[in-house]
DNA sequence: CAATAAACATATCGGAAAAGTATGTTTATT
DNA sequence: AATAAACATACTTTTCCGATATGTTTATTG
Protein backbone atom coordinates (compact mmCIF):
# COMPACT_ATOMS: atom_id res chain seq x y z
CA UNK A 1 0.00 0.00 0.00
CA UNK A 2 2.50 2.23 -0.96
CA UNK A 3 2.55 5.52 -3.11
CA UNK A 4 5.57 5.19 -5.65
CA UNK A 5 8.47 7.72 -5.88
CA UNK A 6 6.97 8.86 -9.01
CA UNK A 7 4.32 10.53 -6.85
CA UNK A 8 6.03 11.05 -3.48
CA UNK A 9 8.70 13.36 -5.75
CA UNK A 10 5.58 14.52 -7.73
CA UNK A 11 3.97 16.07 -4.88
CA UNK A 12 7.44 17.42 -2.97
CA UNK A 13 8.31 19.19 -6.83
CA UNK A 14 4.94 20.75 -6.81
CA UNK A 15 5.97 22.28 -3.59
CA UNK A 16 9.13 23.47 -4.56
CA UNK A 17 7.71 25.27 -7.83
CA UNK A 18 4.82 26.80 -5.87
CA UNK A 19 7.12 27.95 -3.23
CA UNK A 20 8.92 30.68 -5.68
CA UNK A 21 7.54 33.35 -7.61
CA UNK A 22 4.40 32.29 -9.89
CA UNK A 23 5.81 33.97 -12.92
CA UNK A 24 9.59 32.84 -12.69
CA UNK A 25 10.79 29.80 -14.65
CA UNK A 26 12.21 27.28 -12.23
CA UNK A 27 15.10 25.30 -14.06
CA UNK A 28 14.81 21.09 -13.42
CA UNK A 29 18.70 21.11 -12.07
CA UNK A 30 17.82 23.62 -9.40
CA UNK A 31 14.36 21.55 -8.19
CA UNK A 32 16.57 18.04 -8.60
CA UNK A 33 19.67 19.83 -6.27
CA UNK A 34 16.91 21.46 -3.87
CA UNK A 35 14.94 18.29 -3.44
CA UNK A 36 17.91 15.80 -3.66
CA UNK A 37 16.72 13.90 -6.78
CA UNK A 38 18.47 12.80 -9.93
CA UNK A 39 17.86 14.95 -12.46
CA UNK A 40 17.30 12.26 -15.44
CA UNK A 41 14.41 10.56 -13.10
CA UNK A 42 13.15 14.06 -12.46
CA UNK A 43 12.69 14.76 -15.56
CA UNK A 44 10.35 11.74 -16.02
CA UNK A 45 7.92 13.03 -13.47
CA UNK A 46 8.18 16.91 -14.67
CA UNK A 47 7.52 15.38 -18.51
CA UNK A 48 4.27 13.93 -17.00
CA UNK A 49 3.14 16.56 -15.34
CA UNK A 50 3.67 19.21 -18.36
CA UNK A 51 1.82 16.37 -20.36
CA UNK A 52 -1.74 16.84 -17.57
CA UNK A 53 -1.22 20.48 -17.87
CA UNK A 54 -0.15 21.30 -14.54
CA UNK A 55 3.07 22.13 -15.46
CA UNK A 56 4.17 24.70 -18.04
CA UNK A 57 7.86 24.37 -19.74
CA UNK A 58 9.94 26.81 -21.39
CA UNK A 59 13.08 25.40 -23.13
CA UNK A 60 16.09 27.13 -23.74
CA UNK A 61 18.55 29.08 -22.20
CA UNK A 62 16.47 31.16 -19.12
CA UNK A 63 13.77 28.49 -19.37
CA UNK A 64 12.36 25.83 -16.64
CA UNK A 65 9.22 25.37 -15.40
CA UNK A 66 6.62 27.07 -13.64
CA UNK A 67 2.96 25.77 -12.59
CA UNK A 68 -0.20 26.36 -15.19
CA UNK A 69 -2.32 26.70 -12.95
CA UNK A 70 -2.81 29.01 -9.76
CA UNK A 71 -1.69 26.32 -6.63
CA UNK A 72 -4.80 25.95 -5.01
CA UNK A 73 -6.67 24.84 -8.23
CA UNK A 74 -4.15 22.08 -8.13
CA UNK A 75 -4.93 18.98 -5.22
CA UNK A 76 -2.94 16.38 -4.27
CA UNK A 77 -5.10 13.94 -5.81
CA UNK A 78 -4.56 15.52 -9.15
CA UNK A 79 -0.66 15.10 -9.04
CA UNK A 80 -0.36 11.86 -7.55
CA UNK A 81 -2.69 10.87 -9.64
CA UNK A 82 -1.04 12.35 -12.91
CA UNK A 83 1.99 10.62 -11.59
CA UNK A 84 1.56 7.38 -10.56
CA UNK A 85 -1.18 6.56 -13.06
CA UNK A 86 -4.30 5.85 -10.55
CA UNK A 87 -4.84 5.60 -7.51
CA UNK A 88 -6.71 2.00 -7.76
CA UNK A 89 -5.78 0.29 -4.46
CA UNK A 90 -6.41 -3.09 -6.54
CA UNK A 91 -5.30 -3.98 -10.03
CA UNK A 92 -9.24 -4.65 -10.93
CA UNK A 93 -10.57 -1.17 -10.25
CA UNK A 94 -7.87 0.25 -12.94
CA UNK A 95 -9.61 -1.00 -16.03
CA UNK A 96 -13.32 -0.41 -16.77
CA UNK A 97 -15.30 -1.97 -17.53
CA UNK A 98 -13.77 -4.26 -14.73
CA UNK A 99 -12.08 -7.48 -16.45
CA UNK A 100 -12.40 -9.95 -13.29
CA UNK A 101 -13.96 -12.58 -13.63
CA UNK A 102 -14.54 -12.74 -10.34
CA UNK A 103 -16.50 -9.41 -10.15
CA UNK A 104 -19.83 -9.86 -10.22
CA UNK A 105 -20.24 -11.65 -6.81
CA UNK A 106 -16.86 -10.68 -5.27
CA UNK A 107 -17.82 -9.82 -1.79
CA UNK A 108 -14.40 -7.84 -1.02
CA UNK A 109 -14.84 -5.41 -4.53
CA UNK A 110 -17.23 -2.70 -3.07
CA UNK A 111 -14.57 -2.48 -0.14
CA UNK A 112 -12.05 -2.10 -2.66
CA UNK A 113 -14.14 0.71 -4.49
CA UNK A 114 -14.67 2.91 -1.59
CA UNK A 115 -11.02 2.36 -0.43
CA UNK A 116 -10.89 4.20 -3.82
CA UNK A 117 -13.49 6.55 -3.61
CA UNK A 118 -12.07 7.28 0.26
CA UNK A 119 -8.68 8.12 -0.88
CA UNK A 120 -9.35 10.06 -3.68
CA UNK A 121 -11.36 12.43 -1.87
CA UNK A 122 -9.11 12.77 0.93
CA UNK A 123 -5.96 13.89 -1.30
CA UNK A 124 -8.71 16.05 -3.65
CA UNK A 125 -9.63 17.99 -0.42
CA UNK A 126 -5.76 19.32 0.09
CA UNK A 127 -4.39 21.58 -2.37
CA UNK A 128 -0.71 22.70 -3.29
CA UNK A 129 -1.29 25.91 -1.97
CA UNK A 130 -2.55 24.02 1.64
CA UNK A 131 0.74 22.31 1.50
CA UNK A 132 3.08 25.28 0.38
CA UNK A 133 2.38 27.88 2.80
CA UNK A 134 0.60 25.40 4.97
CA UNK A 135 1.20 24.32 8.44
CA UNK A 136 0.64 21.03 8.94
CA UNK A 137 -2.69 21.32 10.55
CA UNK A 138 -4.73 23.53 8.41
CA UNK A 139 -5.52 20.35 6.51
CA UNK A 140 -4.74 17.82 8.41
CA UNK A 141 -7.58 15.62 9.54
CA UNK B 1 -0.84 2.66 -4.54
CA UNK B 2 -1.54 -0.91 -4.36
CA UNK B 3 -2.64 -3.44 -1.77
CA UNK B 4 -0.65 -6.70 -2.71
CA UNK B 5 -2.37 -9.87 -2.77
CA UNK B 6 -1.93 -11.26 0.74
CA UNK B 7 -4.44 -8.50 1.82
CA UNK B 8 -6.33 -8.97 -0.81
CA UNK B 9 -6.53 -12.82 -0.75
CA UNK B 10 -6.52 -12.39 2.95
CA UNK B 11 -9.44 -10.80 3.30
CA UNK B 12 -11.38 -12.96 0.71
CA UNK B 13 -10.23 -15.83 2.59
CA UNK B 14 -11.65 -14.04 5.85
CA UNK B 15 -14.90 -14.04 4.66
CA UNK B 16 -15.15 -17.28 2.71
CA UNK B 17 -14.35 -18.90 6.82
CA UNK B 18 -17.26 -16.35 7.50
CA UNK B 19 -19.74 -17.64 5.40
CA UNK B 20 -19.58 -21.35 6.85
CA UNK B 21 -20.76 -22.59 10.09
CA UNK B 22 -18.32 -20.80 12.69
CA UNK B 23 -18.27 -23.97 14.63
CA UNK B 24 -16.67 -25.68 12.09
CA UNK B 25 -12.65 -26.23 10.89
CA UNK B 26 -12.49 -25.43 7.09
CA UNK B 27 -9.28 -27.08 5.49
CA UNK B 28 -7.15 -24.87 3.51
CA UNK B 29 -7.20 -26.91 0.73
CA UNK B 30 -10.91 -26.14 -0.07
CA UNK B 31 -10.35 -22.64 0.67
CA UNK B 32 -7.64 -22.61 -1.92
CA UNK B 33 -9.79 -25.01 -4.05
CA UNK B 34 -12.66 -22.04 -4.32
CA UNK B 35 -10.76 -19.08 -4.36
CA UNK B 36 -8.41 -20.16 -6.77
CA UNK B 37 -5.21 -19.60 -5.02
CA UNK B 38 -2.31 -21.97 -4.44
CA UNK B 39 -2.28 -24.13 -1.39
CA UNK B 40 1.66 -23.36 -0.69
CA UNK B 41 0.87 -19.74 -0.87
CA UNK B 42 -1.97 -19.49 0.93
CA UNK B 43 -0.18 -21.26 3.45
CA UNK B 44 1.75 -18.21 4.52
CA UNK B 45 -1.15 -15.85 4.72
CA UNK B 46 -3.46 -18.14 6.91
CA UNK B 47 0.20 -18.18 9.39
CA UNK B 48 -0.30 -14.82 9.21
CA UNK B 49 -3.90 -14.45 10.05
CA UNK B 50 -3.18 -17.42 12.73
CA UNK B 51 -0.83 -15.43 14.21
CA UNK B 52 -2.46 -12.41 15.04
CA UNK B 53 -5.36 -14.13 17.09
CA UNK B 54 -7.67 -13.77 14.14
CA UNK B 55 -7.85 -17.45 13.22
CA UNK B 56 -7.65 -20.76 14.97
CA UNK B 57 -6.20 -23.58 13.41
CA UNK B 58 -6.52 -26.96 14.27
CA UNK B 59 -3.96 -29.71 13.09
CA UNK B 60 -4.56 -33.41 12.01
CA UNK B 61 -7.07 -35.00 10.38
CA UNK B 62 -10.67 -33.25 10.53
CA UNK B 63 -8.74 -30.38 11.34
CA UNK B 64 -8.80 -26.25 9.28
CA UNK B 65 -10.03 -23.09 10.09
CA UNK B 66 -12.03 -20.98 12.25
CA UNK B 67 -12.76 -18.04 13.07
CA UNK B 68 -11.21 -16.81 16.52
CA UNK B 69 -13.25 -13.83 16.85
CA UNK B 70 -17.13 -13.00 16.11
CA UNK B 71 -16.75 -11.75 12.23
CA UNK B 72 -18.34 -8.44 13.66
CA UNK B 73 -15.42 -8.44 15.63
CA UNK B 74 -12.64 -8.03 13.14
CA UNK B 75 -12.45 -5.19 10.85
CA UNK B 76 -10.91 -5.42 7.32
CA UNK B 77 -8.24 -3.05 8.47
CA UNK B 78 -7.07 -5.47 10.74
CA UNK B 79 -6.92 -8.51 8.68
CA UNK B 80 -5.06 -6.47 5.77
CA UNK B 81 -2.70 -4.94 8.20
CA UNK B 82 -2.05 -7.87 10.03
CA UNK B 83 -1.38 -9.57 6.11
CA UNK B 84 0.23 -6.69 4.76
CA UNK B 85 2.53 -5.63 7.61
CA UNK B 86 0.87 -1.85 7.63
CA UNK B 87 -0.58 0.46 5.61
CA UNK B 88 0.95 4.02 5.91
CA UNK B 89 1.62 5.32 2.10
CA UNK B 90 4.64 5.74 2.78
CA UNK B 91 7.93 3.93 4.41
CA UNK B 92 9.37 6.56 6.48
CA UNK B 93 5.47 6.47 8.77
CA UNK B 94 6.38 2.54 8.73
CA UNK B 95 8.85 3.26 11.72
CA UNK B 96 8.56 5.54 14.76
CA UNK B 97 9.99 7.95 15.32
CA UNK B 98 10.38 8.96 11.60
CA UNK B 99 14.05 8.01 10.15
CA UNK B 100 13.77 10.52 7.09
CA UNK B 101 16.43 13.23 7.54
CA UNK B 102 13.87 15.66 5.55
CA UNK B 103 10.92 14.81 8.20
CA UNK B 104 11.67 18.03 10.30
CA UNK B 105 10.37 20.29 7.36
CA UNK B 106 8.94 18.17 4.75
CA UNK B 107 5.90 19.83 3.41
CA UNK B 108 4.02 16.88 2.55
CA UNK B 109 4.01 14.39 5.40
CA UNK B 110 1.39 15.83 7.63
CA UNK B 111 -0.72 14.99 4.19
CA UNK B 112 0.59 11.19 4.52
CA UNK B 113 0.19 11.00 7.65
CA UNK B 114 -3.83 12.17 7.18
CA UNK B 115 -3.64 9.54 4.33
CA UNK B 116 -2.54 6.61 6.58
CA UNK B 117 -5.51 7.63 9.11
CA UNK B 118 -8.22 8.20 6.37
CA UNK B 119 -7.47 4.66 4.99
CA UNK B 120 -7.23 3.02 8.23
CA UNK B 121 -10.16 4.74 9.59
CA UNK B 122 -11.93 3.51 6.31
CA UNK B 123 -11.00 0.27 6.54
CA UNK B 124 -11.57 -0.06 9.87
CA UNK B 125 -14.93 0.71 9.71
CA UNK B 126 -15.86 -2.30 8.02
CA UNK B 127 -16.06 -5.76 9.58
CA UNK B 128 -15.83 -9.50 7.60
CA UNK B 129 -19.21 -9.82 8.94
CA UNK B 130 -20.25 -6.83 6.37
CA UNK B 131 -18.50 -8.25 3.75
CA UNK B 132 -20.20 -12.64 4.23
CA UNK B 133 -23.89 -10.88 4.41
CA UNK B 134 -23.40 -7.92 3.14
CA UNK B 135 -24.92 -7.27 -0.03
CA UNK B 136 -22.34 -4.04 -1.04
CA UNK B 137 -23.85 -1.16 -0.28
CA UNK B 138 -24.74 -1.52 3.52
CA UNK B 139 -21.09 -0.01 4.09
CA UNK B 140 -20.11 1.26 0.96
CA UNK B 141 -19.33 4.89 1.10
C1' DC C 1 25.02 32.84 -36.49
C1' DA C 2 27.54 29.88 -33.64
C1' DA C 3 27.66 28.39 -28.95
C1' DT C 4 25.27 27.21 -25.13
C1' DA C 5 21.61 26.07 -21.93
C1' DA C 6 17.73 24.37 -21.15
C1' DA C 7 13.49 21.10 -21.88
C1' DC C 8 11.98 16.94 -24.21
C1' DA C 9 12.15 11.89 -25.83
C1' DT C 10 13.31 7.03 -25.87
C1' DA C 11 15.76 2.89 -24.67
C1' DT C 12 18.00 0.14 -21.46
C1' DC C 13 19.61 -1.76 -17.04
C1' DG C 14 20.02 -3.50 -12.20
C1' DG C 15 18.06 -4.89 -8.12
C1' DA C 16 14.61 -5.43 -4.67
C1' DA C 17 10.36 -7.04 -3.49
C1' DA C 18 6.30 -9.65 -4.68
C1' DA C 19 4.46 -14.03 -5.92
C1' DG C 20 4.73 -18.59 -5.98
C1' DT C 21 7.21 -23.55 -5.21
C1' DA C 22 9.46 -27.26 -2.87
C1' DT C 23 10.62 -29.98 0.93
C1' DG C 24 10.10 -31.42 5.22
C1' DT C 25 8.07 -31.52 10.28
C1' DT C 26 4.58 -31.84 13.68
C1' DT C 27 0.08 -33.07 15.45
C1' DA C 28 -4.17 -35.14 15.49
C1' DT C 29 -7.61 -38.67 13.86
C1' DT C 30 -8.99 -43.33 12.33
C1' DA D 1 0.40 -47.82 12.14
C1' DA D 2 -1.42 -45.05 8.48
C1' DT D 3 -3.16 -40.95 7.03
C1' DA D 4 -4.62 -36.13 6.84
C1' DA D 5 -4.18 -32.04 8.13
C1' DA D 6 -1.59 -27.62 9.86
C1' DC D 7 2.95 -25.62 10.48
C1' DA D 8 7.82 -24.17 9.15
C1' DT D 9 11.68 -22.90 6.30
C1' DA D 10 14.25 -22.29 2.25
C1' DC D 11 14.34 -21.48 -2.43
C1' DT D 12 13.03 -19.82 -7.19
C1' DT D 13 10.88 -17.08 -10.43
C1' DT D 14 8.85 -12.98 -12.08
C1' DT D 15 7.56 -8.42 -12.07
C1' DC D 16 8.21 -3.72 -11.77
C1' DC D 17 10.35 0.24 -9.54
C1' DG D 18 13.94 3.35 -9.67
C1' DA D 19 17.50 4.93 -12.11
C1' DT D 20 20.76 5.82 -16.01
C1' DA D 21 22.33 6.66 -20.69
C1' DT D 22 22.07 8.72 -25.05
C1' DG D 23 20.34 11.70 -28.04
C1' DT D 24 17.02 15.62 -30.02
C1' DT D 25 14.77 19.97 -30.11
C1' DT D 26 14.14 24.76 -28.91
C1' DA D 27 15.31 29.08 -27.19
C1' DT D 28 18.73 32.62 -25.61
C1' DT D 29 23.03 35.14 -25.82
C1' DG D 30 27.43 36.96 -27.10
Amino acid sequence: MKISTKGRYALRVMVDIAERRSDEYIKLADIAERQDISEKYLEGILSSMTKAGLLHGLRGKGGGYRLALAPDRITAGRVIREAEGSLAPVTCLASSPNQCPRAADCKTLPLWQGLEKAVNAYLDSITIADLADGGADNYCI
